[in-house]
RNA sequence: GGGAGUUUAGCUCAGUUGGUUUAGAGCAUCUGCCUUACAAGCAGAGGGUCACAGGUUCGACUCCUGUAACUCCCA
């Protein structure tokens, strides 16, 4: 069979994905194997590949398979998650375009239409990583609203009610107007905005004075119930006491004073809307002050306006301003930048407002959480995050857990018309519990209309997803809980990460994971965060046609330093492909030599073989050292490396037979056993090249996925020298014949002086072959008329028939030996420094006698040989 | 305003407890090669006062202080 030009990426994926699946590779059931465990962290149900994903999904696939090879139960959990808000959303909009509006339809009917819709569009995002290779558990898909997961969080949601840590309660939230629901802080973006400051005159009651205060928010005024100075302020003493009147609706309002304020910004006097600003409203309790709330729901202006009723809030804001200053009001407008608000989801400006919503008390059920992380029971990767955490976690607010959604899990509380209310979990119990509880019989009872935030089913992933709430003390969450590592994003790192921890103490007594490893953010080439409006994220489903899945895993993981974010760029698919392309061309060479083998046996190639044993061995513990500290990028790197150039570029070159030439068995079968080796350290980064290849090399029965690794010797050392020593040599003497214009056809005759000539002996047969020398011998002595160069301790001289034209040589020689003497003369000076060579330790000054004493040496080499050039 | 982090070659990054031949890699650049595996390639080369200013030390990319720029998080 003929091999393909390049590797033929679509069909192989393809062909392995498949194949993998029906050997049922990624499936793993609980068995005396050592477990090693992933929950995937679920994408949102509406949710497409994008960049994030391909990043976070690549590192889990890799770990996963490394462990799988390394005789784990290797099982990483696949899912989605309901996504509250942002389904919901998909799910309106889908509806307006068939011209249905949300309001007109029933709770049960706007249901039926988002799980339809959820069951036609959900869960791409789960397919589109199985072309990127993710070998997931696919039976143990979970969904954060299947049954016995949303029972589990409304259970939950009723033992905290019961625990006294759930509340209901009116508090300031963050309102999306557009999505018509309060935010958690978490959800909320804030950007940099351009507003105006508007400065207003407040009469002041009684006489004709003006007190003037700063408000970017001119459409709040008629929620004004207070204006505030400093009491400090000497320009508004006087005005203590007093009463201001809040311009068009003429309302009356008592001017205080309060060291809240900031005497330095605007004109030092603050109106105080207690309805519609956080602070605000912290003032006006402090100072008993009376609510009113100017908006609607949808940020329309209310009744209790009193002016422009219905309008929306930015409309009114120019028009507002516009009338002040009809009026005389409006004194002066200046341009002013300032942090605003942005609903996540949305992108609307968040108003915020006084709302009855659940909340969740953070305080005790926060601490172990906090306490686990600082002692490093779960450890954090990079640790700088543990600070992030601890900021957060000493710093907690309450949650607020309240989404005015319909799609979700349905808070679970039933309330009377006489405004009491019971938590149940049917309509039946909560019957029953009310009439008990309260002593009222044949009570109606209407359930909440609310549902909980996304992140009240999502903190229970790491063990729900193995039923380990529902079905406690169940095989599977004795067997893989605590899960091993968590890969995810440093931004939900409160969202989720936290809220994880809580719970698993919370609810299984132990930590959910033993690590967790937050990626970087996927950035465009300029630093730019990738986003939809921006139209900087490219789509990976095409660049994984054009570039291939195992281009696109190396693309993502090469530009990917630990714990930094990754600035993405095409070109590092185009190496991955070309990498790709180094190995296809690699399997082609050895296949040729297949039907060439001949069992005639001498030793010219076992130099070759010993270095590259040594070598393969020597980056494989490298390698493990380095996954084992999350240096994903750094261990795919190395192997790189050693595929391309000690593989590729030495080992076969030196083990490469002339053309048509026979090759030995022994030195055959080593080479297939070295790739195969290769492909092995690969796998997990690179799943489909690498298997193709492992079957190619020679018929097998087995497959690479789920190849053991095998133990690795540490390598000698004094092998991996000889090699270093021996590519230095090649490349210095290629490096004159480049330099002297050589053709690669010209042949040359190398004597070599050295100490060492046995060391040589056995590297002249590949010496020759690699730059080409028809004959090698030892000199005790210069050669004339010969091209020169030092390497080591060892000299080489060239000799060819081409003229010889020292100055290029000898320029190079003097600029050698310029460094040389200058290197020289800084050890030496080290050296002649007492202070020195009393106080370091031995090793470090033998090191420096043995710079000193090569340096020497070689420059006396260098001056004999310029000598001889101008001899 | 508070906190955290970053600053090393044109770009993206390594650099472990201060001493390892007066800083390493990949990409990009330059030179020469279409050499029967690979031009998506081969063989070489050039390129850095380690942000700046002080300090500690025999010795600082590495430790300390300050300055500047940038990034992120929280108000």
């Amino acid at each position: 069979m003929t091999l393909s030009k390049n590797f033929e990426h679509q069909i192989n994926e393809n062909k392995w994905y498949s194949h993998w699946l029906d050997k049922q590779y990624f499936k793993s059931t609980p068995d005396e194997r050592t477990p090693y465990t992933i929950v995937m962290p679920p994408p949102n149900v509406t949710g497409v590949l994008h960049m994030g994903h391909c990043l976070n999904n690549t590192i889990q696939d890799i770990l996963i398979r490394q462990a799988r090879m390394k005789g784990f139960n290797a099982c990483w959990v696949p899912g989605t998650d309901h996504a509250s808000i942002a389904t919901e959303a998909k799910v309106v909009a889908m509806l307006r375009e068939r011209g249905i509006a949300k309001s007109s339809l029933s709770r049960e009917e706007f249901l039926s239409y988002a799980w339809e819709w959820k069951e036609k569009y959900g869960g791409i995002i789960l397919q589109q990583l199985k072309k990127l290779g993710c070998s997931l558990d696919w039976d143990r898909t979970t969904f954060t609203m299947d049954k016995d997961y949303y029972d589990s969080v409304i259970n939950i949601f009723m033992d905290l009610y019961k625990k006294g840590v759930i509340y209901r309660g009116k508090r300031m939230i963050n309102w999306d107007v557009k999505a018509l629901t309060a935010l958690s802080d978490e959800e909320v973006i804030r950007k940099e905005t351009r507003q105006k400051l508007y400065h207003l005159n407040y009469a002041i009651e009684g006489t004709n004075d003006f007190i003037t205060i700063a408000t970017v928010r001119p459409e709040t005024i008629m929620g004004d119930t207070a204006i505030c100075v400093h009491p400090d302020d000497e320009r508004y003493k006087h005005l203590h006491g007093k009463f201001a009147i809040v311009p068009l609706i003429n309302r009356r309002i008592p001017i205080i004073a309060d060291d809240y304020v900031a005497m330095d910004f605007g004109t030092g006097a603050l109106k105080v809307t207690p309805a519609h600003d956080v602070n605000d409203y912290a003032l006006g309790q402090k100072h008993q002050l009376e609510v009113v709330d100017v908006f609607n729901d949808n940020g329309t202006l209310s009744e209790d306006a009193q002016i422009y009723v219905g309008l929306d809030r930015f409309d009114v804001r120019k028009k507002i301003a516009i009338e002040l200053e009809e009026k005389g009001y409006l004194i002066k407008t200046e341009e002013y930048t300032s942090e605003v608000g942005y609903s996540e989801r949305t992108d609307v400006v968040v108003e915020p407002r006084l709302s009855m919503q659940w909340w969740l008390s953070m305080k005790d059920i926060s601490s172990p959480a906090l306490k686990s992380v600082m002692e490093e029971e779960i450890k954090f990767y990079p640790p700088k995050f543990k600070n992030v955490y601890r900021h957060w976690m000493e710093n907690i607010k309450d949650w607020c857990v309240s989404r005015q959604l319909w799609w979700g899990h349905r808070i679970p509380a039933w309330y009377h018309e006489s405004g009491k209310f019971v938590v149940a979990k049917n309509e039946k119990d909560a019957i029953a519990l009310f009439e008990t509880e309260h002593n009222i019989s044949n009570a109606v009872l209407k359930q909440d209309e609310d549902c909980l935030d996304t992140w009240f089913s999502s903190w229970l992933w790491p063990f729900e997803v193995f039923k380990g709430y529902s079905n406690p003390n169940n095989a599977d969450i004795n067997y893989y809980y605590t899960t091993n590592t968590l890969v995810t994003a440093p931004e939900i790192i409160f969202f989720w990460v936290a809220r994880m921890i809580m719970a698993g103490y919370e609810y299984m007594d132990v930590k959910p994971f033993q690590e967790v490893y937050f990626t970087g953010i996927v950035r465009d080439k300029q630093g730019r965060k990738m986003s939809k409006s921006l139209g900087n994220s490219p789509d990976l489903l095409e660049l994984i046609d054009q570039y291939g899945a195992d281009a696109a895993r190396f693309g993502i993981m090469i530009s990917s330093p630990a714990g930094n974010d990754i600035l993405f760029d095409e070109a590092a698919l185009e190496q991955g492909r070309n990498f790709n392309n180094k190995i296809w061309n690699a399997l082609k060479l050895i296949k040729m030599w297949e039907a060439r083998q001949t069992h005639e046996h001498n030793n010219e190639n076992e130099f070759a073989i010993n270095w590259f044993e040594n070598r393969l061995s020597e980056v494989s513990i490298e390698v493990e050292q380095m996954m084992q500290q999350f240096k994903l990028s750094e261990a795919l790197k190395t192997i790189y490396t050693l595929i391309w150039d000690d593989f590729c570029s030495w080992y076969l070159e030196w083990v490469k037979p002339g053309y048509e030439q026979p090759i030995q068995a022994n030195v055959y079968n080593k080479t297939i056993e070295f790739f195969t080796e290769l492909m092995q350290l690969l796998h997990p980064f690179m799943p489909f090249i690498s298997e193709e290849i492992y079957h190619q090399l020679t018929e097998r029965t087995d497959d690479l996925c789920v190849r053991l690794y095998a133990e690795k010797k540490s390598p000698n050392q004094t092998q991996l020298d000889q090699g270093l020593l021996l590519k230095q040599v090649i490349s210095g003497i290629r490096d004159i014949r480049n330099k002297q214009q050589m053709k690669p056809k010209d042949s040359i005759k190398l004597f070599i002086q050295t100490e060492n000539s046995v060391v040589f002996e056995s590297l002249n047969s590949i010496l020759s072959k690699q730059v080409n020398a028809e004959e090698i011998s030892f000199a005790s002595d210069t050669v004339p008329n010969s091209f020169t160069t030092v390497i080591g301790k060892d000299k080489f001289y060239i000799l060819t028939e081409q003229p010889i034209d020292l100055s290029t040589q000898k320029s190079a020689l003097e600029k050698e030996l310029n460094h040389l003497k200058s290197f020289l003369m800084s050890v030496e000076k080290k050296l002649s420094n007492e202070k020195f060579t009393q106080n370091a330790k031995q090793e470090i000054l033998d090191l420096e006698y043995k710079k000193k004493a090569d340096a020497e040496m070689k420059i006396n080499i260098i001056e004999l040989s310029l000598k001889d050039m101008a001899g």
